[in-house]
DNA sequence: CGTGCTAGTCTAACGCTGTTAGATGTTCTA
DNA sequence: TAGAACATCTAACAGCGTTAGACTAGCACG
């Protein structure tokens, strides 16, 4: 039955393309124009298609914000390639929050609270998981104890996360943003690296 | 005439209780249950009475949010009176990050998307002098060059948002969220103390 | 005292939203 | 070729923000 097969192949086409067309609106119109219809009407279908590939618009939000954290890792591949440890953890907070003011709105839905908090948690695990290897690696090479490893990492993902929220607004932008990111970052781990963080 | 008085203080009065009500669904419920008719058949009243008194939801949600910086104000207050310039900066830090675990959907909406960028940034205009001043004092009793001060309120205040933010999670909590707040803010303003900010 | 004005409130409606049920047509299977 | 499976549409529901028009109460003035 070979028909079944490219059936199926469709089946996950159209739901990519949905998929597509949202984050499109999205990011283009912000998240008011975000409407089932809207995103149907954009691909010249009626709304109830949408609910043969999602339950429903929070399905779909969710898989919007999954869509996100990939475009994410992607811009920090060469960020997060970079061989030394503080140039790497740098960039990394740089990328991170150039993100944030390429695609203001997705990054809004990303951390805003349109999506569950549980979820949201649980679809950030791998950027966690990054985050977390690097400042092992970063401890590691610069021999400095940062005392509960699970709080290091909060503070730094929150910084980052403050930032980036920072550069949303107009009155600061993206590029004094992202240097506050840098200096932020800088003046935390210099201050790791001469005290005890525990204190 | 006293009876047109009368009249405006009523008028006054239920302005503030359409205001009180709307707050307090918001709390209790979030913000997916702050819909005009609700908050209007709380007080026993029909929809169209809030236009009355505010043009329409958005007008609304802006003084909400100028009410959520008004409690916030009111309970920084004893954190802002520390004599120490050390200990009024963390204490300070610690509270604002517990105001926003106490009431998580009104400060979600204090800093959220719900309200346009330029009036929020507005609304929040006190506490960023606030801050600008703890600062300043900071610095003059340290004898230290923060560089550009407005850069150094932005990585404080950002950090913070990120910390309070981070405290709304489940995973995360209010009670650890304030700590990991004070520990940021120690290391920045460690790495301040043992470092110039700009390099 | 009665008449008219003003302010406050309600009902009814508009267009929009997310969502579902039922009908229609198209495509594959047997 | 008959029927099942699938894709898609139209129509509708309840709820949303919002507005217009009717109704009622209280006050001002002849």
């Amino acid at each position: 039955m070979p028909s079944s097969t490219r059936r199926a192949r469709e089946r996950a086409d159209l739901r990519d393309r949905i998929l597509e067309t949202a984050v499109g609106v999205l990011e283009t119109e912000g998240v008011a124009a975000l409407t089932m219809r809207r995103v149907a009407t954009d691909m010249e279908y009626t709304a109830p298609v949408i609910y043969q590939h999602f339950a429903n618009k929070d399905a779909l939000l969710q898989e919007i914000v999954a869509h996100g954290h990939r475009a994410m890792a992607t811009e920090l591949e060469h960020a997060l390639g970079q061989a030394d440890v503080d140039r790497r953890m740098l960039e990394s907070a740089e990328a991170y929050v150039h993100f944030a003011g390429d695609h203001p709105h997705l990054y809004a839905v990303m951390n805003g609270t349109a999506v569950g908090g549980e979820e949201r948690r649980a679809l950030a695990e791998p950027a966690h998981d990054l985050l977390r290897d690097m400042l092992t690696a970063w401890s590691g090479h610069h021999a400095v104890d940062l005392g509960d490893l699970s709080d290091a990492c909060e503070i730094v993902w929150g910084t980052l996360h403050g930032m980036a929220s920072l550069g949303v607004l107009d009155t600061v932008g993206n590029e004094r943003a992202r240097r506050l990111a840098v200096q932020a970052l800088s003046a935390i781990l210099h201050g790791w690296r001469s005290a005890a963080p525990g204190a």
